[in-house]
DNA sequence: ATCAAACTCTAATTACATCA
DNA sequence: GTGATGTAATTAGAGTTTGA
């Protein structure tokens, strides 16, 4: 299946002319063994090998130009790009795979750094939003408390006054004010126009 | 339709160069 | 000299194309 295998050894041969690519018999290579590279101590710094290892700046720049027209490697373009830079085309293709890999590790990296802030963001608004239900049930637990004193007193003045007749407009100013109840106009929201009479009020939130 | 060869790719790893 | 880092090269395995 591994078809690249004979194209690699020839490859390999060619920087490690005999080695232990050379001595490998047709039913080892069949097996396809885990190959692994002769260290190569003995070139190090002195062959045309050691040389060709590091790319020019002039061919870094036009494969990174290259790159950015477009990240997959055709064959028509890996052969052209290596004979203008006077690479190997295996080389060029190898040069891509590992900028590709590069790419995508920074694009990773990038993500996580977006995702990450995003959460910090989100952290925050959600310990905001936990302190705001925080003094909303503070303000609610209040607001009941009022409600309860009012029906304490509005049944001990019916009690006391079984005729008379009793109307918010008849309260206000003063009787809410009585009560702390300055600033719940939005928690306690009664439509314009909309006269509440006798107890219906009093049951509207209960 | 099937199969093998020849190619591509990614992911993981190794080997080497360079630098602090 | 040595560890960290960057990168060229290798390897395995999987997918696709092509021709017999």
């Amino acid at each position: 299946m591994n078809q690249i295998d004979d194209d690699q050894m020839v490859l390999i041969s060619q920087y490690y002319p005999g080695g232990i690519y050379d001595q490998l018999l047709p039913e080892q290579v069949e097996a396809k063994p885990r190959r692994r590279r002769k260290k190569n101590k003995g070139d190090a710094g002195s062959s045309e090998v050691m040389r060709k290892r590091k790319l020019s700046e002039q061919q870094m720049n036009q494969l990174e130009q290259s790159f950015e027209d477009e990240h997959k490697l055709e064959s028509e373009r890996k052969d052209r790009l290596a004979s203008e830079l006077g690479l190997d085309p295996r080389q060029v293709a190898v040069w891509f795979q590992n900028r590709r890999a590069r790419w995508k590790s920074k694009k990773i990296e990038e993500e996580y750094s977006k995702l990450k802030t995003q959460h910090e963001t989100t952290v925050v608004e959600k310990c905001r939003l936990e302190n705001e239900v925080l003094k909303l049930k503070e303000q609610l637990c209040e607001a009941e408390k009022d409600i309860q004193k009012l029906t304490e007193r509005f049944e001990r003045f019916s009690s006391n006054s079984p005729s008379s007749s009793f109307s918010m407009e008849a309260m206000e100013p003063p009787f809410l004010g009585e009560f702390g109840m300055e600033g719940l106009e939005n928690v306690f929201y009664v439509p314009e126009n909309n006269y509440i009479h006798g107890l219906d009020w009093v049951n509207l939130y209960g």
